[in-house]
RNA sequence: GGCUAGGUGGCAGAGUGGUCAUGCAGCGGCCUGCAAAGCCGUCUACGCCGGUUCGAUUCCGACCCUAGCCUCCA
């Protein structure tokens, strides 16, 4: 039985499927004007790894997230950069997609776009008109009445008088609470526009995902997911559009990931303290390291980027991969820790417990392997690597892990005032790098040297390998292995 | 001000009414020519004050502190 958090009651709900053994899951993801940065990165892989969970569990999964791509932060960088909208666009969209097959996150089923989407977007603003759930406010926008909807700020926990008083934006002349929004915003000279019954213009932000979402998975589905900060006004609204217009209810379970944090403030934009994936990807060992710190933490919760736990997760990681090497093809065996692993997902999608239970077999692995117990070890190890593909992880042999270096580029941490670039990225122009030959002749050397019982020598040339960066581990049976550091 | 999450050992981070999270770091041992890796063992914990209880880090209440949302934001 999988339960999940549910931001509508906040409590724990087992997953019931609408249609059985079927899911439908939307998640609102990003606006595309600038790179994705680590926040934007932990939204994506948390629905990633909700997908991947799902699926391996045997759900038949529909994964929608989409894409808006008009916005007034998009006109403004458009015309900034003195560039066409949809070349802005498709540029960041590309940029996105490029980071998101390097942290080996799976493209979704549908990535709809706003622009794509506009007789939907329409049509749906007309049935809030028709049920005068919408007014046309004077400026020529079409406005949302909030006040009409009488299950407003559930989903937040908002009361609309506390709203109201709390309210600290200049009131909006044209509308008739300040609490209503905008659907539809009449055309401004110089910006997109579409036609539409009211006048040339664009969709508000909150009824793109309302239609999109209704377009490919119906008036009724199973999840619907995205940052924590987009609970309100975001969601919140797409809940009072789409129940309203449909008279159906929308989403049975609402689900949020924390933020990134950086000095225990939120990373985001509009603060300018954040990291793209772009200075940050080349600064690991490999982008594994960053699906495993994030993954490390339970997704509700916050998480905060530095360097330490970077470097631990770099550890932890390699630590697995230390169990997966040199082991003999062979079919997984199941355990303590794969139920454990399972019970943990099943919980609220556990993270950190499964994780725990995945180093748990590590440590019973490099056991079997210590006490030559090597079938058991290879059955185990097979076991670890089918339950961390579950994760992400192991996207490559354990072989090629330890052949990646951890680069020497300086670290991102702390405000961003400048942000250094990523010159010099690549582990192979590292100062006295050395390559793989060079490394096993090397090697070679060593164990002539050994056979020789020239310590000396041998020593020397290990001390040699290590101010290279690579360490030496010798094997029963005189084998050497060796990694980078 | 309103609302919502949190405060766990040197670090990160789970969890639980009374035996173990886990990883990193430290220490001791085994292994090794010496190392490294691995294995075994081990030391630092549950913001503060009360209450419930045989027993609370875990439940309840007050307090302090932090972050987030209430305005575009993953």
């Amino acid at each position: 039985m999988i339960r999940i958090h549910n931001s509508l009651t906040g409590e724990k709900e087992e997953l019931k499927p609408i249609e059985p053994g079927v899911l439908r899951m939307y998640v609102c993801g990003l606006t595309v004007y600038d790179y994705v940065h680590i926040g934007h990165a932990r939204m994506l892989l948390v629905f990633d790894m909700v997908t991947r969970y799902l699926r391996h569990r045997g759900y038949r999964l529909t994964y929608v997230r989409n894409i808006t791509d008009i916005d007034d932060k998009i006109i403004r960088r458009a015309a900034e950069n003195r560039e066409p909208v949809e070349a802005l666009t498709q540029r960041f969209i590309d940029a996105m997609n490029e980071d998101c097959t390097r942290l080996a996150i799976l493209p979704p089923d549908h990535e709809p776009r706003a622009t794509h989407y506009l007789p939907q977007i329409i049509a749906i603003v007309e049935q809030l008109l028709a049920k005068d759930y919408a007014y046309r406010a004077a400026n020529g926008d079409v406005m949302y009445s909030v006040g009409r909807f009488p299950g407003y700020g559930k989903l937040s926990g908002k009361r609309l008088a506390d709203l109201r008083a709390g309210a600290r934006v200049e009131v909006d002349e044209a509308k008739r609470d300040p609490l209503d929004f905008v659907l539809w915003k009449h055309a401004k000279t110089g910006e997109p526009s579409w036609p539409s019954p009211w006048g040339p213009g664009r969709p508000g932000w909150h009824i793109e995902c309302s239609a999109m979402s209704t377009a490919l998975l119906g008036t009724h589905f199973d999840l619907h997911g995205g940052g924590l900060d987009l609970k309100f006004p975001h969601h919140e609204n797409e809940i009072a559009q789409s129940c309203a217009a449909s008279g159906d209810c929308f989403v049975n379970l609402w689900m949020h990931n924390g933020f990134v944090n950086v000095d225990d403030e939120k990373m985001s934009k509009s603060l300018g303290n954040f990291f793209t994936l772009r200075e940050v990807l080349p600064r690991l060992r490999h982008p594994e390291v960053l699906r495993y710190f994030l993954l490390a933490s339970h997704y509700r919760g916050p998480i905060n980027y530095s360097l330490e736990p970077l470097d631990q997760a770099d550890a932890a990681l390699g630590r697995l991969y230390t169990a997966l090497r040199d082991l003999p093809l062979a079919a997984a065996a199941t355990n303590d820790y794969h139920e454990r692993f399972l019970e943990s997902m099943d919980d609220d999608f556990n993270t950190p417990e499964a994780l725990a239970a995945l180093q748990g077999l590590a440590r019973e692995v490099n056991s079997a392997k210590a006490s030559g117990a090597h079938p058991r070890a290879a059955a185990l190890g097979a076991e670890l690597r089918e339950l961390g593909s579950v994760l992400g992880l192991f996207a490559m042999p354990a072989e090629q892990w330890f052949r990646l270096a951890k680069p020497a580029l300086p670290q991102l941490t702390g405000k961003v005032s400048s942000v250094p670039g990523s010159q010099g990225a690549g582990t192979g122009d590292s100062p006295g790098w050395i390559d793989d030959e060079q490394v096993e002749a090397r090697i070679a050397a060593r164990a002539a040297a050994r056979r020789a019982r020239n310590f000396t020598e041998s020593d020397r040339i290990r001390d040699e390998l290590a101010a290279a960066g690579v360490v030496l581990e010798d094997k029963p049976g005189g084998k050497t292995t060796w990694r980078r550091a």
